[in-house]
DNA sequence: CACATCTGGGGCAAACTACGTCCCACAATA
DNA sequence: TATTGTGGGACGTAGTTTGCCCCAGATGTG
């Protein structure tokens, strides 16, 4: 039963991070074998010391093998990752999954156990599952609209994969916003297109400002991008809450009662939603809007956090992602939402 | 799926220990509340800053709450032992466990987590599941014909219940044999009896006796006892390999020489039983024999550890018990004979 | 009422484990 | 041969667990 492991989980809670953490460690092994400890430690983001012990664990469960050129797998440890399916995540809410891609009309639900509010591991494992997800649906030749955020400059740090997509074109799905260059679209865009050896172009504009200011000179780059967004197979995008990110932007007074006002719970792509998904402002014109939205074929959503239930239930009504990737808490959120007939 | 705990344990397997430990901690708790942590020290055989430690854990939680006048399990406690049903071992090893109790012809085969050979916690698992079977078993009324030996010892120890059977009786299945006064069948019978404040009978003549040789004046007492074998309801007994009995027994040269020509691999009830479970040797006729046997309704057997696969299934064959209780690697152990055929 | 017996909580030193941080010999590679 | 990465070993320390004792209060008992 798959219940089990939910009782089971309920005994020993903390397991799900060491489990979590030796998933990890197979997993990269795999990926890169043979690999030695200072390696995987950058890769894991975990101390030396840490890498060292789940290793030397893992070996007397005979999952691995030492060898003088590094560590692999042995064939118990293939055999084990083969058998969890890629996805040590699925294991503990398949059925919360289901039951959101059904009521939600989605293509993709998936669901990353812990609170990313709370745990750093679970933060990580969001960011790590969307790459995942995304280095699974992208395909050479294809192009790929990235936003910025917090929450997709972690997914960028996590895309972490030897595959090599040539003629893959990573864009900016909205230009600059803010200080912050590690959370700018760009960056993410330049950072998930160097993980796939992939071409990318940047957007030198800042996110508000209005289409007719733009100099006639870089009109014709500016034409070229829309021209690359609105052929785009791929968007993926973060959510936030209308009440933080509106304070993080530092919007003025008038606009932020003007929010309140007209019921804004969520935000995402630059679009300010109400319950419904009713779009109530839009951050500005540059980039994606919900018109272009509808000819991507691929929209996935990602978000983490049991505060950001409202919010996701109102993008997923607005911009009608066809795959969200969340945290357990955030799901759970959800589905409480639904069930109260929202 | 069940297969999903058995891969996560192969990632975990210190958890299931952790967790064993817990669940027996709740258990005790439900059984005893309220009730303070030295109490429950001792009944768990642990150090008390091992219980301190796992309790507050199970409170942080929210399993378990802390009064003035001891623990009592929450009402999130209740519901999760409700939940995992009186049955942490059967997470593990259901499918096993069911398998062979339709290729042995058994009424129930219960597989306990672990290698009760190498981890105590799981030997004192084993016992404590044949307690529970026990105790689940009979009905006030009824005769308990109890064997001695090491494990039946532990079973008999961890026999703390607090039903009140007092027309229940507990009788040895068999008379003294060996110096140590803990693991004879008279012991455990009286601490089975005093665990259900029942009545008990002991035996007082040394196993290898001739019938002969009896003196006429205990003849009464004798018949007196061998009826209530007869009308036994219940038999418990556990089971060993051939070569490890023979030796503690100290049979002599001769007797050791002519088991081996004939094949003996297992013991039991003073039985020496071949592969295919043809009894080639008998230590002596005081008590149960293989005829009054098949008279007991339910006949319960005890054993752990891999190395006794081979003389649990010559005993199975041999002496037919209703219901097996064993760890896990014993029942691995007899899957693997099944598979080739044996 | 007093007594005995239990409770959870606190404290504290000892023991232990895990960790960070080195260095080293060796193997592969270029 | 020089370089770079590997696993393994060593060692002092920080953090945690453990064993053990005491305490005030609750409870049941005579």
């Amino acid at each position: 039963m798959q219940n089990m492991l939910a009782q089971f989980r309920r005994l020993c809670p903390e397991m799900v991070d060491v489990a979590r953490i030796r998933y990890e460690l197979l997993e990269a092994i795999q990926l890169m074998s043979p690999v030695g400890r200072r390696a995987l430690c950058e890769h894991m983001e975990l101390p030396e010391r840490a890498v060292r012990g789940e290793a030397d664990r893992l070996k007397e469960m005979g999952l691995l093998e030492y060898a003088p050129d590094g560590m692999r797998l042995s064939d118990e440890g293939k055999a084990l990752l083969d058998e969890l399916g890629g996805g040590f995540d699925t294991m503990f809410s398949e059925p919360l999954a289901e039951r959101l891609r059904r009521d939600l009309n989605m293509h993709h639900v998936l669901i990353v156990p812990g609170d990313s509010a709370r745990n750093p591991l679970s933060t990580r494992a969001l960011h790590r599952r969307t790459a995942r997800y995304l280095a699974q649906v992208v395909r050479d030749g294809m192009i790929l609209a990235a936003m910025g955020g917090s929450t997709m400059a972690g997914v960028a740090k996590q895309m972490e994969y030897n595959r090599r997509l040539p003629n893959l074109l990573v864009v900016p799905a909205r230009g600059g916003m803010g200080e912050d260059v590690e959370i700018q679209a760009n960056t993410v865009a330049a950072k998930v297109a160097a993980a796939f050896s992939a071409r990318h172009r940047l957007l030198h504009w800042p996110d508000d400002i209005p289409t007719e200011l733009l100099p006639a000179s870089s009109e014709g780059k500016f034409n070229e991008w829309m021209d690359c967004i609105r052929r785009a197979n791929v968007l993926v995008f973060g959510i936030g809450r209308a009440d933080t990110m509106a304070r993080r932007r530092g919007l003025i007074a008038d606009t932020l009662a003007r929010l309140y006002a007209n019921g804004a719970v969520a935000e995402a792509l630059g679009y300010y939603f109400d319950r419904s998904g009713i779009p109530v402002h839009v951050a500005s014109g540059l980039g994606v809007d919900l018109t272009t939205l509808g000819r991507v074929p691929q929209r996935v959503a990602v978000a983490g956090g049991a505060d950001k239930a409202e919010a996701i239930l109102a993008v997923v009504r607005g911009a009608h992602p066809t795959a969200l990737i969340l945290d357990e808490t955030a799901a759970a959120g959800i589905g409480v939402l639904l069930d109260s007939g929202q």
